[in-house]
DNA sequence: AAAATAGTTGACTGATTAGTCTAGACGGGT
DNA sequence: ACCCGTCTAGACTAATCAGTCAACTATTTT
């Protein structure tokens, strides 16, 4: 098998890094191809859609922060502190990407996903399929703080469903805003909306 | 002053109206005009451009329900039961649309806001406000379920942030995943998240 | 009835769009 | 050394995009 190629993940990473950043609609295929160094004819090569690629620029992304999220949501950390590492760890990347970008960029998944939602089934499909892989990390971890007594949760997904709907609604609103305020405080909403019982900071 | 025109009310609600159903970046000034029975000229008669257009189709939105929103939080209805009219009341607007579009399209301002954020001043600046006025609907309630003993909120506007944050998380996931019954128990969850006392309904 | 104001028309521009197609370059297996 | 599958080059199409413009119509004021 003669000649091997990096070319498709230079696009993937191309429009993930441009639909991000700016939006769907506004990243042209010109202007991934251009960013990954491509000509049409690679591009049209390795997919037959902006669409298939937008999916597989999902996908792509998420197989990149898979084995960071198993870590972060490790059944070894206490339940309640994956959430806390976890929210950290997503502020973090944010106020990076900000430096690099001047913008506060939210989740890609919920930008992109709202936006095409009601116009393209491949990306959306995507999308849901996306969120409930995610959904499942806040489910186990729920269910395990459920059963330390932590928190009371007879519910487990309806619970991550709820937190998941609540912090993804945040992400947007520091989006809208360009405010990375709105995120450092979330851990102690998180808390609020778990209904974790407060522990050693006790406080009035 | 000769000639009245309704032209430019026409043109705001039909921008509204296909923006909400499919995006900002797909909803063209052609299509615009076409549903709105205008010509181009006409159209750049009145707005300068289609991001002026789309801020003041906004602006009109909002006034629209103005009225509504200041019933629905009426200083006259207890407090928590201000919500439940609130969420109630956008549940069914959403049913309703879905029956003209066949989907979920959530909230306007949101999807909008979030799609053109990084790049058009003039529309994220208008939904930047109008949530600002929206957010103190909420925090005015809340404020008044803390003064009633109903919630514990020593920081209404901070509570008010976080509900709408969750609110709004749901509405995008409810678009995103073309499922209306997210938003039908959101009316618990909004509890949940104030840490409104369990009332009359006792269970376990 | 004339003038002034308010709104309408639609052809036009030039840029940009997603996607196609043919010809060829590269490089590993034999 | 040569072949063949993988990949690249880039010109091309046809549609669509936001926005411009000068001529035109309709209505009210004087």
């Amino acid at each position: 098998m003669p000649r091997v190629s990096d070319m498709k993940k230079r696009l993937t990473d191309a429009a993930l890094d441009l639909m991000w950043e700016n939006s769907y609609g506004t990243t042209s295929v010109d202007a991934i191809c251009e960013r990954a160094g491509a000509k049409k004819g690679s591009f049209y090569y390795f997919f037959k859609s902006k669409s298939e690629l937008t999916a597989a620029a999902l996908e792509a992304e998420w197989n990149k922060n898979k084995a960071n999220m198993d870590a972060l949501f490790s059944p070894t950390i206490p339940p309640l502190e994956r959430f806390d590492r976890y929210f950290d760890h997503v502020h973090d990347r944010l106020a990076e990407l900000q430096r690099e970008c001047g913008s506060i960029l939210g989740c890609p998944l919920l930008s992109i996903g709202s936006e095409v939602s009601t116009q393209d089934k491949v990306v959306r499909d995507t999308v849901d399929r996306i969120f409930d892989r995610k959904i499942k990390y806040f489910e186990s971890a729920i269910r395990d703080a459920h059963a330390q007594g932590l928190i009371e949760a007879p519910d487990p997904q309806a619970k991550a469903k709820t937190l998941f709907a609540c912090y993804h609604g945040t992400l947007a609103q520091a989006r809208i805003q360009n405010d990375l305020e709105l995120l450092r405080n979330f851990k102690e909403i998180a808390m609020d909306v778990l209904g974790a019982k407060p522990a050693a900071t006790a406080l009035s």
